[in-house]
DNA sequence: GCCGGATACTCGTAAAACAAATGTCGCACG
DNA sequence: CGTGCGACATTTGTTTTACGAGTATCCGGC
């Protein structure tokens, strides 16, 4: 857990103790680029090996973008990690959907109540457009899935953000980025007009601040609905 | 978010894809050994950079172990992500540590509440002995820090366990390692007996079934508590 | 029987060269 | 003069070969 004692670094150990300092210290800001692999190489006195495998590592963890003829870039928002989808489905290998909700439920709960507590007008407003913007694509039948799920999903980011904890949007995106799958299955027909009204309600709640226990039985009964229609399939 | 168009693949995405099917079909299991690096890269037909760049994307995403001189195995719990430490420092240098606890509260609420439905004889078991080794290190003076920080966690462990789900537990454990550096300096002679109380009180609560929106007083009452400890430094 | 070094295996690093993607600049053509 | 296209420079992606550095095993001498 605590390990300050280790002296023999590798060299990738050695170029991500590096770059990692060059972003904590301000030297590299969000947008900037970095320097390219050859430059960093010599600089540090390393081949390009290592440094490309510092990198990568970089940029799985979410910390900077690889542009292929174009060069390494630190990312805006250290908020979405990077993995490649192929290994969501592994960590979602023995997960059946009942847990994935139940995941998201713990976070859309309590944040819930914290965003009630915490909401600006400006969250608020953004909720809203998440709710009209998906109320929209439910009312017009051809309309694309995907749009729906991220209009969906951005609702759900809108909650996140009204807590004012930028820890929990990280790890909250994270979670939503394994739940998507499931959430795009369960916007058919009848689902998203369920999504809707429950969009609607939890709006309602943070806007008159009175989400607390008590309001919890529609994200219940939602859940419900949820675990019904993956029976049908 | 869902891509599933993309043609042109890369050789570390084409080697990446190879070894998570690999897994995910159960050709490689938990602890077993990959193949070598050099044998890999020919049967895919790639050299061995790419393959090794795919090996350190799994590693940091928590999935295998990468062990010098020795061969790189599965993950027997894909739970632990392998971040290095210097990483989490970035997604932790704008975050406070109100922010780091809301996020472990949010998973210690829910979970004990779920924990309490669910918990089997053996669940108690595990809570009991953490907190039994806790009380044990608590009384005695030249108890090592870090022996403390283990019994604390492994109890929050034992919670996340508790409920059933593994999807939890691999994101609480994320969690986990990020709030650890704290709950370490929370764990000053005063604070180490709060702990123990705190952990008493859970304890109780999910033996007797009686987790609920009430019994959040305490975990309060320790927030303000480590909030405090905070402020004295 | 025990100890220690040779040995084989594996991951870690180096270096040089080429392939592929991307952006830029200038020239030719309309 | 404006536009489009093609050569070029830059940067990341990949290959190849070779060697360095941990780790475990086995074998022989003591």
């Amino acid at each position: 857990m605590l390990n300050s004692q280790k002296k023999p670094q590798t060299r990738v150990e050695f170029a991500l103790d590096y770059i990692t300092k060059e972003i904590a210290q301000g030297n590299l800001r969000a947008g900037d680029k970095l320097p390219n692999e050859k430059d960093l190489a010599e600089q540090l006195g390393i081949s390009r090996t290592p440094i490309r495998e510092a990198m990568k590592t970089l940029a799985v963890a979410g910390l900077i973008d690889i542009r292929h003829g174009h060069g390494s870039y630190v990312r805006e928002e250290k908020g979405a990690p990077a993995l490649p989808l192929n290994l969501f489905q592994l960590y979602l290998q023995d997960s059946t959907p009942e847990m994935l909700m139940e995941l998201r439920d713990i976070f859309d709960r309590n944040c819930s109540e914290l965003a009630a507590q915490r909401r600006t007008d400006e969250d608020l407003a953004r909720m809203r457009e998440c709710i009209d913007r998906l109320k929209a694509l439910t009312e017009q039948p051809d309309a694309s899935l995907d749009d729906m799920l991220k209009a969906d999903l951005d609702f759900h980011r809108a909650i996140y953000e009204a807590t004012g904890n930028k820890l929990i949007m990280t790890v909250a995106e994270f979670v939503l980025n394994m739940v998507a799958p499931w959430v795009r299955k369960s916007l058919d027909v009848s689902g998203r007009v369920r999504a809707v009204d429950l969009h609607e309600q939890i709006y309602d709640a943070i806007l008159k601040q009175e989400i607390g226990p008590q309001n919890r039985m529609s994200v219940d009964a939602n859940m419900q609905h949820f675990m019904q229609s993956l029976d049908q399939e």
